[in-house]
DNA sequence: GTCTATAGATGGATAGAC
DNA sequence: GTCTATCCATCTATAGAC
């Protein structure tokens, strides 16, 4: 109990407030301006506690990152794969591919609506692909334990292709859905002239499946 | 002649080879390792000049950085713009989705080549579109007249779709585009059981492009 | 133009009182 | 568990000798 490494189980033991403010103005600042520029200072500054309370919960500035990281990357995998389960029962192990990609988008889509309470973990995942610490960046590249379950989901929906053309357009798939940035986003509206409306989760998520799905049908 | 300012026009003028060093190893090390966890410091000492030889010649870090972006992209755009026009040519200014979109892939895909001289300067334009600081930023978001002329011949070889279709699915073929970085090679690598071959990048481009092209035509 | 030395600022981490 | 004060490393930028 006296162990600060414990995480603790509920909200009313003692130093879990501040541990919750810590991981949440963590997160915010570091998915809107991100790892390198926030300091720890910032980050207490905003969670109104104090400056050496990060290093007394989680560690130090590394760890606390890698532990936001952590969960919500099991997170948003756990809904996923439950998705493509799901699609799996209903289509007797063989869904097709529209399917299985959108319960590789949807999650994810899902979190990024506006007013979403995930919408900024996720813009924080995203910013942990390109910009993540050495620890992450290595859990990214060998943890594929997920998107194995989804290849193989697509191998088994088109035998019919060599396998090496199913891992190219995953890959391909992959980079349609992590282009889903604020910063792209308003790009393609400034280029748009502002027809593009990305706050429209559902109408967004056919849109990319109606690609992906042609493309893996090329 | 004696303005530090004034770009050196030939590698014999006094200096120019420092700037030369400096713009070179910077390139390098921030495509390889990020803007902000490489220093002055870093840069200099693997180029074999002097500390203060980038504030001499550049005025700064920053503005280093924004050079380096200002020169890549500006060669890069033009080598597109110039693909986009002789497909404009060869089709009396109306060429279908494929030439297009090879316009817009080719070139960063032969940068990105092994052995290419700008295979390290398109990693750094890469990481530009994520990690940039608020300099590059604001060019990548306001700077879009390149993309205005694909968009152009876009709408034009698609008069039949709405225009937010064709903006999105320019939109995606970007996040197709941008997502072949080194990391993300590597991961498909592993995923594939070592399948995937990014280096044969003729085939890669074909690749790219028949899923682009099949997404268009969705 | 080049170099050394250093100013000036900021960051992560920790010791120790409470 | 919290907080203040502080250590120590590192960075950018610059002054000034050569």
């Amino acid at each position: 109990m006296s162990d600060p490494q414990v995480e603790p189980a509920l909200d009313h033991e003692a130093g879990a407030a501040t541990r919750t403010a810590v991981l949440s103005a963590a997160e915010r600042l570091f998915a809107l301006h991100g790892f390198q520029t926030v300091s720890v200072r910032d980050i207490t500054a905003q969670a109104g506690v104090n400056l050496a309370s990060v290093n007394y919960h989680f560690g130090g500035k590394d760890a606390l990152l890698y532990e936001i990281f952590r969960r919500r990357t099991t997170e948003l995998n756990r809904e996923r794969a439950r998705m493509l389960h799901m699609a799996n029962d209903r289509h007797a192990g063989r869904p097709p591919v529209r399917e299985i990609l959108a319960a590789l988008f949807a999650p994810p889509l899902r979190w990024a609506a506006p007013g979403h309470e995930r919408r900024i973990a996720l813009q924080f995942i995203f910013r942990a692909r390109t910009e993540g610490t050495a620890r992450m960046r290595e859990a990214l590249q060998r943890d594929v334990s997920h998107l194995e379950r989804f290849a193989e989901a697509l191998l088994r929906a088109r035998p019919d292709l060599p396998p090496e053309d199913v891992y190219w357009r995953l890959h391909f798939c992959l980079g349609v859905l992590h282009n889903n940035r604020f910063v792209e986003f308003d790009r393609l509206r400034i280029l748009s002239g502002g027809l593009t409306r990305e706050d429209e989760t559902d109408a967004l998520l056919s849109r990319m499946l109606d690609f992906a799905e042609a493309g893996f049908a090329a």
